[in-house]
DNA sequence: ACGGCACGTGACCGATCGGTTTAGCAGTCC
DNA sequence: GGACTGCTAAACCGATCGGTCACGTGCCGT
């Protein structure tokens, strides 16, 4: 008899790897099962439902990637640095998992969040409530940039949203084109926004160049 | 007898309706025939595959929008207002589609691009031809705009790619979150972005509230 | 040593999936 | 009037869906 814990955490993860790189409602319990070597009856002795296993992975998921986001975004960082990591991270992330699964994946959270949103309240407000975790990052480094004088911004809020959406999109937009290239494009395209000093735009890109 | 086309009208009409409003995989070609009262029958008869019915629905979808998107970005209009009339006019087909089916649906396209991008190469061709199409009217924005002097940026192709994803990304964020805000705000977001005068942007928020 | 309990096993359930098949109806050309 | 064509009607297919159940199995406290 496997170790309890390592059945759950083994369905945890499995799941959250097919759901991410195909989609909730095309992979089934029963392939999550094979997958993970599980059989169905213990599957359903850890989770109530599929739905809830959702819930728990993606939780699971964030709790994971939690300790790397702190770092990347640390307050001991120049705020404008941590984007440009946040957005090497992304791009790393990404290479990972295409070399995977050969597949360009996004952000699992907006794929799961946009394929479910409308019909499944509880995933929906998980979903949405890990995004608003995540904007409070961006919403730090656009204030701590204000504050430094690094960028002169009108409105921190609308910037910090602006930079998320933008992030997502691109996240999105490299998963429906199956290219990284909108992941490379990322950090010169934050800095854009936020209307870095060009000399930091150009620095910045030779600095990856040369890395 | 009812009328061929119609028929097969139909069937494209409440597939794309029903497929924009919950998802591909989670809407069956049985539901989508009792909704627009046809037999499977009916349906194998005009489609080979509920795949091929959804590569015909977008893409049946894009001939209906198409006139309202040349209207919007002709070139007649100083290219600023554009955006502006494009983000009102995304606002007003989100709000009528939220009034039909209760829910912020976000862009077809992405939702559907994400959710199969990595299942069907065929779909994922068609969603990815029909994004680049519509990056053609935010490039040709950029570099009116850029021409006539109202802003003033380094790389126009780039910055219209900055602000498709940004749309993108705030449409998708709204289906998620299922809140008009995120629409509300994107055109703001979109002039911040290129960095229109503050005089602009002030202009375009009170005439906006006038209305 | 023993009873309870957490957990694993695998057969099984009704429903629904995408798709097929056979029959029949309405119009149309000869 | 009969053959042909385009279309619809509805029963039907195997596969798979999410989920259940009865039953083992092994570890635990007592």
């Amino acid at each position: 008899m496997a170790k309890p814990l390592e059945t759950r955490a083994r369905l945890l993860k499995t799941a959250a790897d097919l759901i991410w790189q195909s989609s909730y409602h095309s992979v089934g319990v029963e392939r999550i099962c094979e997958q993970s070597g599980t059989n169905k009856g213990s599957f359903y002795h850890h989770f109530a439902s599929k739905e809830e296993l959702a819930l728990a992975a993606i939780d699971e998921q964030w709790r994971e990637l939690k300790p790397r986001m702190d770092e990347i975004f640390s307050a001991a960082t120049p705020p404008l640095e941590r984007l440009g990591r946040y957005a090497r991270e992304s791009l790393r992330i990404q290479t990972a998992k295409r070399e995977e699964t050969g597949f360009v994946c996004g952000c699992p959270l907006y794929a799961l969040g946009s394929e479910v949103g409308t019909q499944s309240p509880q995933l929906r407000a998980k979903v949405a409530e890990l995004l608003d975790t995540r904007f409070r990052y961006f919403e730090s480094v656009v204030r701590d940039a204000q504050a430094s004088g690094e960028i002169d911004v009108a409105d921190t809020a609308r910037t910090a949203r602006v930079l998320l959406d933008l992030v997502e999109g691109a996240l999105t937009r490299a998963r429906i084109t199956n290219e990284l290239a909108p992941i490379e494009d990322l950090e010169q395209s934050l800095l854009l926004v936020v209307g870095a000093p060009k000399a930091h735009r150009v620095r910045a890109a030779s600095a990856r160049k040369s890395h």
